[in-house]
This record gives C-alpha cells, structure tokens and sequence, in this order.
DNA sequence: ATCCATTTGTCCGTATGTATA
DNA sequence: TTATACATACGGACAAATGGA
C-alpha cells in the first residue's frame, strides 16, 4: 500500500535515472519472472553475470545483495547463488508467528474442512485485485499442533488461476506456498498481516474446541506475489491460550 | 571480551577472526556506547573513520551499513552520518503498530492513570534481568487516538534506572523511548512482541469504556538496548474494533 | 587425505556522481 | 561557486567454503 519500492515497477517509461545496481537487480527480477531460472536452481556465477550485463562484480553483488535480503536468491559461499524456494522452514521462518510459551515454533498440521468454488463479494475481489464478482476458491481447514486445534483458518484464492486446487482436497499439503511454486509459477515473497481480537462465533467453537464468544485472536492475511500483486487472501482465527503470535522488532 | 589469546584455545571450533567490517562496526558501536557521540549528532565523515580505524572506505562504508539496517545510524548523502534518535515518528514507525481502517498510524495521546514503585513479582524481575525482588516503576497509562481510549496501557521499569521518572507522573510525555534516550542514557533499538487475544477486566472496562469480557488484544512488548539487555516490560491491552495491529512479512 | 578449480566473501584504492550548505 | 559528505562504480587481489578429482 505505503510501499516505495513499487514506484520503481515502471518497466520501461521509467526515465531510468536509477544507479545501474538497481537496473540490474531488475533485469535479474525480469529473468527470473521470465522463469530463465526455476525455484531451486543455481545463477549463473557473480563473475559471469557481470560479464553478460557489462558491469563491475562490485555492482552485480550490490544488485544481487538486495534480493537477498528480499529473500528472493539464497547465497552460498563455495556453492553459488539459488533461486529460493519455499521449503517448510522458509515458510515456517518467515509467515509463521505462531510460537509456544518457549516462543519454539512449530509447523501446525492441516485437516482440510471443505473447499468450494464460489463467487467473491466484492470487497474480497477488490482485494485480490479482481474484477467484482469473480470466482473465488475457499478453502476451510483447521490447523492444530501437537494434536490440538488451534487455527481456523480460511484460504481464498483465484479460482481462475488456482481453481484446480480443489481437486486434490484431500492431499491438500500442509504448506500451501510451496505448492503455489511448484505448481503455479507464483512465488509469495511478502505479505501484510491485520490483527484483531475477537469472539468465537459458531463456526470457530465448533473447529477449536471452545466456547461460543471466547477471546480469540484473528489474522487476516493478504500474500503478495514478486510483482508485488496480491494473490491470496488468509484469514485465520487462533485460540491464544497456549500459543501467542511473536513478532520481533529490530 | 573478545581476548584473542584465549580464543586462540579453541582453533577450530571457534572461528576468532571475524571480518574486518565487523570489527569496525562493534567499535563504533562501543564508541556510541561510551557516548563518544551523543544521539544526533553527526560522526566524522567516512574518510575520516576509515583514517582513524586504518580501513579502506569501503570497509568502514560497509560497517556503518550494518548499523544503518539496525537504526543506530542515520545516514544523509551530502550532510553526514547521525546517531540516531527517538523522534516521535522513528517510534512511530518501529514500535507503534496499531493503525486505522486505512491502515495509517496516528500516534495516540497519554493520559497517566497510576505511577508507583513497589517489588517486582519474580517473572517480571527475570524478565528484566533483575534480582528477584527488585523494586519497579509501576507506570499505568489509557492511550487515546481521536479523543476515544484504544489501549490500557501498563510499563515496567526497573527503578534504581527510572525511578526519578516518577517525579513527573504528570507531564510523562507521549513517547517514552526518546526520554529514555534524552535522560537516562538509553536508546532502544529492538522490541519482542507477543499478541494474545483476551477477554477485557474490570480496570480495562473502566479505561475502555467497554465491557467486562469483550474481546481485546493484549500486546506484550519486552524492548531492548545497544547492549541488548532487557529495559521495559509494556503491557497494552487495546480495543480492536476501530484499529488493528498491521504488521508487514517482507 | 590432498590437491585443485569454482564460487562467494572480504578488502583495497581510486574515480566519479549527487545532494547539501 | 565552492567545499564537503555520502553514493555509486570499477577492477584487482586474496580469503574461505565447497565439492570433486
């Protein structure tokens, strides 16, 4: 929304005063979004790289620092550079907030509770970027760890590109971003989160195993894309009695 | 602290040498510790520290980067370098995350309700990494934002550091970290945060304006110094109904 | 177990660009 | 205009980690 960086999206028109790092960490966004290299796979060396865009080794690893930090590339010295991809750490490390009274995360485990393909109020489109009235896939799972259930957790999606998700229900992963990866060319690397406390309605009682109207805390989550395009939205409602959301400031 | 013969024991395991740049930045880090530079004022220029630590300016560029990234240093391309420092807006920005239904923060005002010192329960005193038993400024405060209270508020000192604190219970002002800078020599620099859903009481009622038991967001904030020692224990129990805690994943 | 090529990481010195006062 | 300070860019050198021969 406040986001600076998007004014640099410009692809073109831009009158390209930018520093020449800049311009080259957008050629290697481009070629990646081009999909020149998978998630996973190896760059091609610094040395080499700077050689096909005609700049400094300085440069290249300036323009290849700040997608690091995006994490968007992973740098290994002696191995090379690699396309991040969503592992289960990743996702846990860095969309998971989560944490027991240790402040230990933990990957939650999934039981999908219906999926269904329906039309998006208009609010909801609007915040995926879709024209009012779109279909939308709605994905209802409850999430627990170590046995007990601790989210309700609503996943809305284009049905448009992700509607044949809902034909594996059942083998749905517990992961959902990497499987957004693999399967349809979309990467999440950044996402804003709201949070509110509310009460339990009937629907979260009956999920989580606690009264109507109990305190529970609710996040509603919306995943942007390397485009910085929105392309799920997340709404999960989370008992707080033995696990809190951390968030580090720093 | 970092005794190179001692560490010298421990040949393998123990990686003694760290690069360059990160000795150059824990040395200006113990220079604004010792208060070489007090908050805001300028350091010497790039090419003079690079002179007065015998590095290229490259290595003493990329040492101020890393306090850059972690708010300690604020740099301005044709001014200078500066210590930073707590304006109501850094504050704002890094610590305050409660924000409207357009997503806009809007610092809230301070009305005290309660300031007094008394024994800290043995957690608290843990927490802060006192003895057990150590006395705390007890300081409990109902933040409003557009005239309506949204948080009760509650912080926790240790008092042999803050205690003089409690001599202006009145004019406390609204953004406490930039007095902990100004009169007590410490500068905050990062925060852990730990949300739980709650159900409101009886004192939370009165400061709300709400009723016993709605639904509230309880944020558990413990802030840390340079040093990253913990300084303050704040507890604020906020109204989520106008305004949501907005945290960005990038 | 050792050597060796590859790749990232660090460090240097220099030059030039750009913002500020 | 001038001086100062940070920002960008270059090219070269060596260190450290990795993995295969």
């Amino acid at each position: 929304m406040l986001d600076p960086s998007t004014a640099s999206q410009f692809p073109s028109t831009r009158p390209t005063r930018n520093p020449l790092y800049i311009q080259v960490k957008q050629r290697i966004l481009d070629a990646i979004r081009a999909r020149r290299w998978k998630p996973g796979e190896m760059l091609p060396s610094e040395h080499q790289l700077a050689e096909e865009f005609s700049v400094s080794q300085g440069t290249l690893r300036k323009a290849i620092d700040e997608l690091v930090t995006q994490n968007i590339i992973i740098r290994q010295q002696g191995k090379g550079s690699f396309i991040a991809t969503h592992t289960a750490d990743h996702s846990l490390f860095y969309f998971f907030h989560l944490v027991d009274a240790q402040n230990r995360r933990e990957l939650p485990h999934s039981a999908v509770r219906r999926i269904r393909i329906r039309r998006g109020l208009s609010a909801e489109c609007a915040r995926l970027g879709l024209k009012a009235g779109s279909s939308l896939l709605d994905i209802k799972r409850v999430r627990d760890i170590g046995g007990a259930p601790v989210i309700n957790e609503t996943v809305l999606l284009s049905a448009a590109t992700f509607g044949s998700l809902k034909d594996m229900s059942e083998s749905l992963p517990n992961t959902l971003y990497k499987l957004y990866q693999e399967k349809y060319d979309t990467t999440v690397t950044s996402a804003a989160e709201s949070l509110r406390a509310v009460g339990a309605d009937e629907d979260d009682a009956d999920a989580l195993s606690i009264e109507v109207g109990t305190p529970i805390l609710e996040i509603d989550r919306i995943a942007f894309n390397l485009d910085r395009q929105p392309i799920e939205i997340r709404i999960s409602r989370c008992r707080t009695d033995r696990y809190h959301y951390l968030n580090m400031l720093e």
